[in-house]
Order: structure tokens, then C-alpha cells, then sequence
DNA sequence: GCAGATTCATGCTGTAAAGGCAAGTTTGCT
DNA sequence: AGCAAACTTGCCTTTACAGCATGAATCTGC
């Protein structure tokens, strides 16, 4: 991974993804052309298409890239700390970061571009990366091969849903609220809706 | 819903996604251009975008214009039944329904043209349709304000989650497996999965 | 540190997609 | 009937998309 080749495609693509975002962020996401991409990046046309399908895709890359830490996330959890508690934790570390990467104008408008119906489809993929990242990592931890048995599948599945509707509820509220008791409460809700099966 | 206008239109939007289904089955969806399903459904080309964004989409509508379905399932359970229960028999008659509909080949086939890369997107849409039909569908039967609490949205989510995980696993499966019991095995497993929050 | 093999960035080219606009037609309403 | 609204369609321009070829950078084994 140290090689010189593999750093500058990741320096690549990291431009391109960053040009696409900071040019949607302030001109609109369907204001820009790829060509406007490459052009901010220093890159040619054609080479876009070496990382991205779309630009729509371009400007996901930034939470695709970042799908793995939420499954890093866990497995740096203590190995005593029970299972449910240690997801909470993750999922509210993960936000935490992901949060106090951008600033709060950054954040709004972000939310602005990743909200707009061109974008829903991957935004979905990258919620999809991030529930196979935290099942490979919940499946490490419990001893569960990812491969044989669903539970850390369903598991992660069932917590990012909850998450994600925490953040849709977080990203409608007017006026603005905290992010954090909002997931907290979700995934509390999880817990319970699913303790009453009887 | 009974004007002549509204019928064309749904007739016209039905033949062109029966038109791109079919194609897309037989040819496989990367060898059909939007000519080919506007020729195939008898309207002009220009009539494709005014319904559908992209013949993926127009091929996920099959799913899309199902998802209601299993909100109206939900509703159609007797009023005493507990909600778990419920939504368990919801899940498992929609599913049924579905694969009914369709012969065993036509299944494969569809599943293989439902799994490709390119349809990735539109696929995890359709489940969001569903994760909202079915949310509205708990809140009325619980009561709950749909936009007032998450618990609806979250509950949905983790079924919808459940019975991905489920259908992902009868699709891989090899030799192959009936669906139901991997639907009922998710659907528990969600709530055990819950249930040890402690 | 050199020679061959990989892999990458780039240009070129053709096909398909995407969507604004306006004309013509059908349907809905009174 | 007659007006308004909505739908289909054709035309046109811009953009996206993907194959292929080429040259340059990097890596590998020696």
C-alpha cells in the first residue's frame, strides 16, 4: 500500500472527489459537468472514467470512502463491552467524526447536495457500504462467520436503518437540533421495538 | 383515478417497464437501448423520459410500483393480532405474492437482471419505497404519528433490512433453497438480535 | 541500475443518453 | 361547443459513456 503508484491514484481519485464535491457545493450538483470536475482536479476528461461512473457517483465517493470506519469503529471497541453497547458507541463516534470533519456551513450545504433525488441512488450504496462494514466487523467480533450465518448482517442492517432515519429526521428539523440524542434515541427505539415480539 | 387520461398513462408507463423487463431478460439489460423498449412498447422515444429517468428505472418500476403492496398487507391483518406478528405474515405473503407472479425461470432470469451492478441503485430505491410503505402502514396501525415519532421508520427499516439480508442469501444460494423459512429465520433473528440489549 | 512487463493517464471516436422547447393532439371541464 | 390542461411527439444541443490505441510512469526480477 506504500507504493508510489497506489498513492497517486488515491491522490487522483481523492481530487477528482473533492473537486466534484466542492463544485456542487457551490454551484449545484446539476450546475457542473464532469469536464468541470476534471478541469478543477488537473486531470483529463477521460480520466474521470477510470474512477467514476458518474458525477453523481464522484461526489458519494467521500462517504464510500469513509463507509469502513464504521466497522473500524467497533472493532476498537473494548472486547468486555457488551455488543449492543459497543454498536451505540460506534455509530455515535462515527457521526461524531464524520461531523466535526466539515465545518457547520459545510455541513448544511452538504446535506443540501447529498439530499437532492439525483443523488438518492448512492447515497443508498454508500449506506449499503457502511452496513457490510459494520457486519464484517460485528461478525469479527462475535466469532460469527459473515459467510454461514445472517445475524451480523440483519444486525448491521437494522442499525443503520435506524441511524440513517435518525440523520433524515436530524436533516428536516427546523429549527436545527443536536445530531447526537437523536441517534441515541433511534437506536434505543430499535432495541425496544424489537424486544416487544411477543 | 377513473379518467381516461389517468388510464392511458398508466398503461403507457406499464408497457414501457413490461417492455424494458422483458427486453432486459432476454437480451440482458446492457444489450437494449431506450430505442429498443420505446419500438418494443409502441410509443416514441422522446415518450421514455417523460416517465422514467433510465431504463434501470424503468425496469425497477415492476418493484416500485409494488412496494404500497406491503404497507396494504400490514392493514389487511386482523386488528388483535400483535404488530410482530403482523408484520412477520405481511412480509412473508408479500414475498409469496411476488414470486407467485411470475414462473421459476422468469425468477432467475429476473433475479440476474436484479443483481447486476448497474441496477444496484435503482434495487436499493425500491427497498426505500417499501421501508416507507411499510412505515406508514405501522404507524396507522399503531397509532403513532408517522412524522411525529421514529419508531415506525425504524421498525420498518430493520424489517426491510431483515428480509434484504434473507433474499440476498435465497438468491446466492446454491443448490437452491425455498425463501419462506429464510424470511421467518431473518425475521427472528432480528428480534433475538434486539432483544440482548443488555 | 537495467530490461521487460504492468498499469495508468490521456486522446480520439462513435453511440447513447438527457433534457429544453414547441407543435400538434387528446382529454377534462363547463 | 369551446376553452384549458395535459400528454405525445419531433427536433436539436449538450453531455455522458465506453472501446481502443498510445505513450509515460511505475514496478519487478535480475
Amino acid at each position: 500500500m506504500t507504493g508510489l503508484r497506489e498513492r497517486k491514484k488515491l491522490a487522483t481519485r481523492k481530487a477528482l472527489s473533492d473537486a466534484a464535491l466542492r463544485l456542487a457545493i457551490d454551484r449545484g450538483l446539476e450546475n457542473i459537468t464532469i469536464e468541470d470536475i476534471t478541469a478543477e482536479a488537473n486531470v483529463a476528461l477521460r480520466t474521470f472514467r477510470n474512477y467514476f461512473a458518474s458525477k453523481y457517483e464522484a461526489v458519494a465517493a467521500i462517504g464510500a470512502d469513509r463507509a469502513y470506519r464504521i466497522g473500524a469503529s467497533l472493532l476498537e471497541r473494548p472486547a468486555g463491552e457488551p455488543l449492543w453497547e459497543a454498536l451505540t458507541c460506534s455509530v455515535l463516534e462515527h457521526y461524531e467524526n464524520t461531523d466535526q470533519a466539515f465545518s457547520r456551513d459545510t455541513m448544511t450545504a452538504l446535506g443540501r447536495v447529498l439530499q437532492a433525488p439525483a443523488m438518492r441512488g448512492e447515497y443508498l450504496k454508500v449506506n449499503l457500504a457502511q452496513q457490510n462494514a459494520l457486519a464484517a466487523a460485528i461478525a469479527e467480533r462475535t466469532g460469527t462467520g459473515v459467510e454461514g450465518d445472517m445475524y451480523p448482517q440483519i444486525l448491521a442492517g437494522a442499525v443503520i436503518a435506524a441511524s440513517q432515519v435518525a440523520i433524515r429526521r436530524w436533516y428536516a428539523a427546523d429549527p436545527p437540533v443536536p445530531l447526537r440524542p437523536l441517534l441515541e434515541l433511534a437506536l434505543r427505539q430499535l432495541a425496544s421495538a424489537c424486544s416487544q415480539t411477543g
